[in-house]
RNA sequence: GGGAGUGUAGCGAAGUCUGGCUAAACGCGACGGACUGUAACUCCGUUCCUUCGGGUUCGUAGGUUCGAAUCCUACCGCUCCCA
């Protein structure tokens, strides 16, 4: 299968300009592709790794990987399609631009990888020259047409982010001239973004200029939700925002509509493996197979095979045994993927400990959950708000372990 | 600058004319429980805080009233129309 073939099994192409054109351009020598990432937050999330599955498969196939961080861009905002976005401050900025730069470097490696930052020419751009250089080109019937500029004249946009499919399109022609780049890569929003780009290259290096564009569709699970959110949370790649043992339960919860959909698009595994895996799912769904599979293969991408076992042995722990039995030894061995917190040894109500451990967010809630049996400490269920809990009854005086719900854990550290 | 709207709990959205029965319908989301495969679906409960007596809410600040999300005044934000 070449690039698109796999791209259309795996359902992961939505829309390309075109898709002959640029086959051959791949198989007239190495050429690059470009996905870019505004720093809006200080990680990545599993929405980004969207764009960048599909750029490690054009990696893959023989292509350079190049991604964008949208240091320039990021200051400006992409037009969301309801309201205007809140500008981040410089420092903000900063921070989140290293901190997707080190997390893009950790997910492609150094071969036929750059990473730059468009800060590097849009930052130097004087307006006069922006205007005379690229303004001219840009027809604003055209970009009034775009689909999130449409749909925010009603609604209102302001000048400053009407013009970010300017910026984006000189990011393309940019990379074009100076990396070889001849694909973007983008969300189904991006289109418009995309083909801005396509645009300008072909009235600055003629219409002859081979450049192309390729989305991807919204992903979406079986139930039409957006992907990529768990209970209402983003799934960070950062493993200290999200912790690879919840990163990889994520993943292991998938049902069964969306596992093998999930299998194609996010792991790298073959054809025949997937088939099989999906028959798995068909006949012995119980044992979820596929899930496990995708799991570990998705953990692993991201965060390393060590990762994987950490995940695989906490999952262990937590359940298939009892954790009551458990020596504190294992507890710090096998529990570092929790989230935690520290304790004092005295003994305390086990409402305000529940508070005080974040457990819980009010105490209405808390006296909620004790009574409904959702809280578990070491192993036991406490059912009585009354209850005073000894931290330091179990795990050699080291650690509480704290379950609210049926998989949620939390580690209490007690202080010396 | 002129005019018309609008601002309610995490979100959406009733309630405002006809003040008290409203801590505020309903939907979504979220949380907990049952079922199960650590699923999905479905079902049940909870969803401002609380020392469980009560306390603080309906853009903000005042006012009228025994009593205000509901009436009045000013201010702020947003939307649309006119100039």
């Amino acid at each position: 299968m070449n690039f698109i073939e796999d791209l259309k099994w795996r359902g992961a192409l939505n829309q390309a300009t075109d898709e002959a054109g640029l086959l051959e351009a791949m198989a007239n020598g190495k050429v690059g592709a470009y996905v870019g990432v505004d720093p809006t937050a200080d990680s990545l999330h599993l929405g980004h790794l969207i764009p960048f599955m599909v750029l490690k498969r054009f990696q893959n196939a023989g292509g350079k990987a190049v991604i964008i961080v949208g240091g320039a861009t990021g200051s400006i905002g992409d037009p969301r399609p309801t309201t205007e976005r809140q500008l981040l401050t410089p420092e903000q900025l900063a921070k989140n631009e290293k901190g997707i730069t080190a997390q893009v470097t950790k997910l492609f490696g150094d071969n036929d990888t750059t990473i730059v930052n468009n800060n590097e020419w849009l930052g130097q751009l004087s307006l006069t020259d922006f205007l005379r250089d690229y303004g001219k080109l840009f027809s604003i019937n055209v970009m009034l047409k775009k689909d999130v500029v449409a749909s925010r004249l009603e609604t209102g946009i302001s000048f400053t982010e009407f013009t970010y499919q300017v910026l984006q399109g000189i990011d393309f022609h940019e990379l074009w001239r100076r990396e070889d780049v001849k694909l973007q890569i983008g969300g189904s929003d991006q289109w418009g973004n995309i083909t801005s780009g396509i645009d300008l290259i072909h009235s600055l290096e003629g219409s002859s200029a081979k450049a192309f564009g390729l989305t991807i569709p919204l992903m979406t699970d079986s139930t039409g939700k957006k992907f990529g959110k768990s209970e209402g949370n983003a799934i960070w790649l950062d493993a200290k925002k999200t912790s690879p043992y919840t990163f990889y339960q994520f993943w292991l919860n998938q049902n069964d509509a969306d596992v093998v959909k999930y299998l194609k698009y996010f792991t790298f595994l073959g054809i025949e493996e997937i088939d099989d895996l999906a028959r798995e799912v068909q006949t012995n769904p119980g044992a979820r197979l596929a899930q496990r599979r995708l799991a570990q293969e998705v953990t692993k991408f991201v965060h390393g095979s060590e990762a994987v076992d950490e995940a695989e042995k906490l999952s262990k722990a937590l359940f298939s045994g009892d954790v009551a039995e458990l020596s504190a030894d294992q507890i710090a061995d096998a529990f570092g993927g929790v989230p935690s917190f520290d304790i004092a040894s005295d003994t305390v109500n086990i409402i305000d400990f529940l508070i005080a451990g974040e457990v819980e967010q009010s105490k209405r809630q808390a006296r909620e959950d004790v009574k409904n049996g959702a809280i578990t400490i070491n192993g036991q269920k406490v059912t009585d708000a009354a209850v005073e809990i000894d931290p330091s009854a179990h795990y050699d005086g080291q650690f509480v372990l704290v379950r609210r719900g049926k998989k949620k854990y939390f580690l209490g550290k007690i202080s010396k």
